[in-house]
DNA sequence: CCCTGTTGGTGATATATTATCAACAATGGT
DNA sequence: ACCATTGTTGATAATATATCACCAACAGGG
């Protein structure tokens, strides 16, 4: 059904910010999978630096590997150098906490995060695996990413985040289709409780979304006039990214959002 | 006899700084493996986001997933941020491309570089997957990095890389005891034409070697002036790197290289 | 225009790896 | 001393995988 490859990364995606370090039984247990056959592939992603076991605790962790890969793929293709500076900006002009996300297989990779300087801000697990159906980034990439995306998620299971998730796949095609009439996608307490979510899709050189950026904001602090001054400065900073990476916003889409651009 | 997860993972190791995209059949061709599993695995990793296929070209490069990954692990565990700064030092005090390199499995994964300034320089493949075998950091690793790493490696099939590289294990064994009596390793054309490398380990919280730093100098402008600058460059820079980690150098390594530290 | 050499991708079957279960030693807490 | 964990290993049944040949599409070259 699946292949032992797909089943041995998606432990890694139990890896956070928050538990760096995972031991087997733990890591079995939130998988799901038997204890031997994590601790084979275990053994497996450590051959090759992707994990590595301290040899005190026993602990695993993200091996040195990571590190290289990520080096090579930036250098390619600087991304996240790019990505960076632009959040900060953005994450000024809003007051809020500013985000970018990438497609990356069957989730969204927030790869570049700016947090709010107030003291009351959403903050953000750094490297978390977001959900295409509960988060506004993930709404903007369903809406521009193309069919065979959509319908991948729309046909998936909708993994239930909170009391306000949307998990009927009608309700979600409608919420898509909303998200593509107006260019950008709006999410409230759908991924987490308290945190609204406006993004616009970023756009690679064949005019299909490869990801989002996102203004995450405390539920209770967004108003009218906060709304509308977020919407201009996501869809500024996601076109200025466009851009930055090689991008094409399909026409369509370009001649949608300029009115909004305008009114900020 | 190796898992397909090990043989999956393998294929990303010919993913380089040079050749950031690759296609099907190429990959196949370098791993020697057959292009219908290659296409299998490659689709696993896609599913995770570790690699992405371009839609236009067909090529395959790293994906996003590795940008989280790395992010992770950089924050739970922030080497690369410490280690960049002291290389530039390092840099500076020998005018040579000095870079830093941990232990990532069956190999040395190349995480930090510092280039010289100088025309002629020592230019590395960022990225790049060093061999134990051929290179000082490999030696310096070897030298210090327990019995289980040592005798896997020289029972290993030890790769030609130039008409210097190290073939012998016994000869391999003699010049790591050198390495180990000396604190420091050398090694002089043995893994790239031209290019002669110095250095030292980086120590874990156990006192175990986890990684090398290395000035990698041209060969012809090797004196023995800047062998005795860059020995002790690379031991005070080594020294700090491995405070810094929070490691701990054993006791018998800091009384062999403290007379070497005062001469500088 | 054909011919040849690529390319990426797909199916069928024999094979080899992998999942599963139970058991084990080692560790730590009560 | 006990109990509940931990990481680890082995044997067997079950399953995914390797291999091969084949296909369509594309790119030169004559």
């Amino acid at each position: 059904m699946s292949s032992t490859v797909v089943k041995a990364l998606m432990l890694l995606e139990h890896f956070s910010e928050d538990e760096p370090e995972l031991g087997l039984s733990e890591l079995a247990r939130r998988s799901g999978v038997d204890k031997a056959a994590v601790h084979r592939m275990l053994g497996a992603m450590a051959e090759t630096g992707l994990v590595e076991q301290q040899m005190d605790s026993r602990l695993y962790r993200l091996g040195a590997g990571v590190l290289r890969l990520a080096r090579v793929r930036e250098i390619a293709f600087p991304i996240s150098s790019i990505v960076q500076p632009l959040l900060e900006n953005l994450s000024a002009e809003t007051s809020e906490t500013a985000h970018a996300s990438l497609i990356s297989g069957r989730a969204l990779a927030n790869i570049a995060t700016c947090e709010s300087k107030k003291g009351n801000r959403v903050s953000l697990i750094a490297g978390e695996v977001l959900p295409y159906h509960s988060t506004a980034s993930g709404l903007a990439v369903l809406a521009y990413g193309g069919d065979a995306l959509f319908d991948r998620v729309l046909s998936s299971t909708l993994e239930v985040k909170t009391r306000f998730t949307i998990t009927d796949a009608k309700e979600l095609s409608a919420r898509i289709d909303v998200a593509r009439q107006r260019g950008f996608s709006e999410s409230d307490q759908t991924n987490e409780e308290d945190v609204h979510g406006l993004a616009a899709p970023i756009f690679d050189r064949m005019s299909v979304a490869c990801g989002a950026v996102s203004v995450s904001t405390p539920s209770h602090r967004m108003t009218d006039v906060q709304r509308q001054l977020t919407i201009g400065a996501v869809l500024r900073a996601a076109s200025t990214i466009t851009d930055g990476l090689g991008g094409k916003q399909p026409r369509s889409y370009a001649n949608l959002i300029a009115p909004l651009l305008d009114k900020c």
